[in-house]
RNA sequence: GGCCCGGUGGCAGAGUGGCUAUGCAGAGGACUGCAAAUCCUUGUACGUCGGUUCGAUUCCGGCCCGGGCCUCCA
């Protein structure tokens, strides 16, 4: 089967084919750690750890570098902190390891490289010193600037021209800029300000500069896929292709650009005024990361996701009765053993959607398909393949991998245990009054309770 | 103002030039001491106006509505 990716560049489905089968490479925009990262955040993270999970499957294990950098020096960085009265380093320190949690609780893979940019300020000074000898760049009262009209073709990868650029530009232009379009690559640090010695004086490099660099150093000068969010196509993917470009003309730079669409919250733009700014942090004290995922992966990851409680909530829901397929292989191991017959085939249908364009909403629905057979199974050994084609097919969206008696129950509860083993009791007894009595008892402490032919069980719902 | 994307049943959300996903929620039924789960049945959706076509939700155009980007927000 063939993998086919929308690239921004050509604005069309394109067949995938790397440059390297035996290494494919993929670099994704991290965050820039100033602050917790928020749902919005979120998604990128897991349509790219679903894409980066699907190469491996298809290239091999080893065969697949996917690079997602941070970046840890940025003038919002410098704001925060300095709003803080907090260290610059422990700032970004504390938001990496809050970036890294939520990242992991989503159900993310790390990368297989973390560069992150203040590692490599001399490779960006290398690469300014290259596109001034090359007269794409000049310096200017401390700063280093990248000239836009040295390169005809910029604004390819954003569909507009310098013309529009100018007219619709709303900052003022800085006096030291040949062109109102040029952008910064290097600019001067105050002793305050954090800064690199460099040939034009201490400094900090400028936004987009770190990317190119990074890239570069971890994937090379061409590369596969190049990924992130929608708003990042303008300006920091095109300058990032001018630098990288203009630099080292005759390679191809990246090949693919995949790009996610913007998130909306309950409706509207996020937003902290609105109430509607939600971290992950903070929606992980209410709903499960695995939720969160599944939530986010609804959606086509090119549509506009309007992200809310209730979709999570409903995502919980198909959660259990996923988990809820997934039980019936321990009822069917606990009840008669059958032949051990394990073998499952991965079912295509959500192999196909996933190569087609990462259609994860076809793919979930692939999934409930997977679910039925699991209900309909009517031998043990029917169970335990349908649930591990099951099973495989969730691994394929980071989804399912828990044990379904953790999904339902968390740690566990010796007192409903207690509870139940009282009802039993009751019931044993005919004793049904009784036995109402503990089920509603546990139904207001969120306890559901099922009296299924392998015995009660109960799982917690809220 | 410029550029771009979208408007699908109560909600979420795929997809297709004719056979009308999937889930959540709802209704009825089977099953169950009760309940839950599961299974069965059920609801005839594609913003609007034109065009192309034997036939359009799907292609083309106008309009309306919503959203995004336009120098540092994934």
């Amino acid at each position: 089967m063939t993998l086919h990716l929308h690239n921004t560049y050509t604005r069309q489905k394109e067949l995938f084919e790397p440059i390297d089968p035996a290494n494919v490479r993929m670099y994704v925009c991290g965050p820039t750690v100033y602050d917790d990262i928020h749902i919005g955040n979120a998604r990128p993270l897991v349509i790219f750890d679903v894409l980066a999970q699907l190469l491996r499957q298809k290239y091999g294990i080893g065969h697949v570098t996917y690079v997602r950098n941070i970046t840890d020096v940025d003038d919002k960085i410098i704001e925060r902190a300095a709003e803080n009265g907090e260290d610059i380093d422990a700032l970004t320190a504390r938001t990496t390891e809050n970036f890294h949690t939520a990242a992991a609780a989503v159900g993310c893979v790390a990368p297989d490289i973390e560069p992150r940019a203040t590692d490599h300020i001399a490779q960006m000074i290398a690469l300014m010193q290259n596109l001034i000898a090359k007269e794409h760049a000049y310096e200017a009262e401390g700063h280093v600037l990248f000239h836009v009209p040295s390169m005809p073709e910029y604004g390819k990868l954003s569909g507009r021209n310098r013309d529009e650029m100018i007219a619709g530009a709303r900052v003022e232009v800085a006096p030291y800029k040949r062109d109102p379009s040029d952008f910064v690559l290097w600019k001067p640090s105050s002793d305050e300000q954090p800064g690199w010695d460099s040939p034009w004086g201490r400094g900090r490099p400028g936004w987009h500069l770190e990317c190119s660099a990074m890239s570069e150093e971890h994937l090379g000068r061409s590369f596969d896929i190049h990924g992130g969010g929608v708003d990042l196509v303008f300006p920091h993917h095109e300058n990032e292709i001018a630098q990288s470009l203009c630099a080292h003309p005759d390679e191809s730079f990246a090949r693919y650009w995949v790009h996610n669409g913007y998130l909306m919250s309950e409706g509207e733009k996020m937003s902290k005024s609105l109430g509607n700014f939600y971290t992950v942090t903070g929606l992980l004290d209410e709903f499960p990361g695995e939720a969160l995922r599944l939530a986010l992966l609804k959606s086509h990851y090119r549509q506009p996701l309007d992200f809310s409680k209730d979709g999570v909530r409903e995502a919980r829901q198909e959660l259990n009765r996923f988990y809820r397929a997934l039980g019936m292989r321990t009822a069917a191991l606990e009840g008669e053993v059958g032949p051990k017959d394990t073998s499952y085939v991965v079912p295509a249908d959500v192999v196909a959607a996933l190569q087609d364009d990462l259609n994860t909403p076809l793919a979930i629905a692939g999934l409930h398909v997977a679910a039925d057979a699991v209900f309909a199974a009517e031998t043990p050994a029917d169970v335990l393949r349908t649930t591990g084609a099951l099973k495989a097919a969730g691994r394929f969206l980071g989804l399912l991998q828990t044990d379904p008696e953790v999904w339902f129950q968390g740690d566990g509860d010796a007192a409903i245990d207690a509870l139940i083993a009282e009802r039993i009791a009751a019931r044993g007894a005919k004793d049904f009054a009784r036995a109402d009595e503990i089920r509603d008892e546990l139904t207001a402490k969120g306890v559901v309770l099922e009296d299924g032919a392998g015995g009660t069980t109960w799982r917690r719902e809220g």
